[in-house]
DNA sequence: ACAAGATGTCCGAGCACTTGACATTCGGAG
DNA sequence: CTCCGAATGTCAAGTGCTCGGACATCTTGT
């Protein structure tokens, strides 16, 4: 199940992320070379396109898991919570501190390149604002079951919508705009929440 | 020079002497299994074998892995002193607080099947005899210049000799023995330094 | 227009692991 | 005592992945 071949080939993947996106984060997807991650790693340069098949995979897939990780922590924040509105400020509040700290992030939205670049965040966006949907909308519905699924659906879809404009055209401090963003949407989910008793 | 494949030859290197490790503290040199280490790594039999040749090899491969580790620590003992003396103390002592804790070296003590075992610790205690001697040898040259080779290598050649059956047959703390040693030897060098200014 | 550098593709060789089979040895049960 | 099971050790064929090199294509700067 989990043999030393496997083990190896999930390392190899890790370790070539970890290169390329140390790559990225230094000269943006143009600068991304694949000879130099395929030297970094002490490889050679078809082992690379084995395992990603081109550029594009490789960026697909340094997005893919910088995406996990950041679901992971921002899910944290959320747990942390009981109350949904404590949980959308402190997740809102994480995830843009975490973005406007996250280097890779930083390189996608300032690169030139950003006619693909950009195309990737979309498309990552909205990954992550199915993944994000279905976390924060379980976590509603646990705590406040009252709350129709379709307001609590919309509730999180428009945080999510501004977090994410947030991220691409910084603005405020993230706890200013977290705090902002349950100051507006406390009173629909509570009205709601009053009206489904 | 440090390709992916090198790592991961030595990392599974690493990871069959974890398994044939800990398979010897638990049941000792006849409790190792073969099978075992392989199916533990995840990985198929024959494969411990072209690594380590045969049991033997196993067992050679995981004494001399702690050989080394257990040396590297008595050297850093060794070096945070100048002063010989302190430092033939402070190694003493460390060697035998580490051999005291040590589930390697009391399975191989405490086995049965020692008459395996036990050669291979006389052949492992000579290595460690040869490199220890040459780097304590070292240690003294260096703050002590002005006593000759031969004393200094005479009194670490006893110094070892001692610890060792300290180790075969454990007697007081370490502490008391390692100051004991150092009380008997320090005239020694004393002496022979001060007729060699 | 040309040269340089980078991506993407193909293929043959080589290496290490896997799999399965078999001989051999040892210790315990019948 | 003999037989059987378990473990060590050995061998050969099969497999997967990587390597190294060659080549076509595309972009970029000169």
């Amino acid at each position: 199940m989990d043999s030393f071949a496997d083990r190896t080939k999930r390392r190899l993947r890790d370790e070539l992320l970890d290169a390329a996106q140390d790559a990225i984060e230094t000269g943006g997807y143009d600068g991304l070379r694949m000879a130099e991650v395929a030297r970094r790693t002490g490889v050679s340069r078809q082992t690379v396109y084995n395992e990603f098949g081109g550029k594009w995979g490789v960026l697909e897939a340094v997005a893919a898991r910088e995406t996990e990780r950041f679901l992971l922590d921002v899910n944290a924040a959320l747990a942390e919570q009981s109350d949904p509105i404590d949980g959308l400020r402190a997740a809102v509040e994480r995830a843009l501190t975490l973005a406007g700290a996250n280097p890779l992030i930083k390189a996608a939205l300032s690169q030139p390149g950003s006619d693909q670049a950009s195309q990737l965040l979309t498309t990552r966006g909205q990954q992550v604002l199915e993944l994000a949907q279905l976390r924060l909308d379980a976590h509603v519905r646990e705590h406040w079951p009252e709350v129709p699924a379709e307001d609590a659906t919309n509730c999180v879809d428009v945080a999510l919508r501004v977090v994410i404009s947030h991220i691409v055209t910084p603005g405020p401090p993230p706890a200013v705009v977290a705090a902002q963003l349950a100051r507006v949407l406390s009173p629909f989910l509570a009205e709601s929440r009053r009206l489904h008793v």
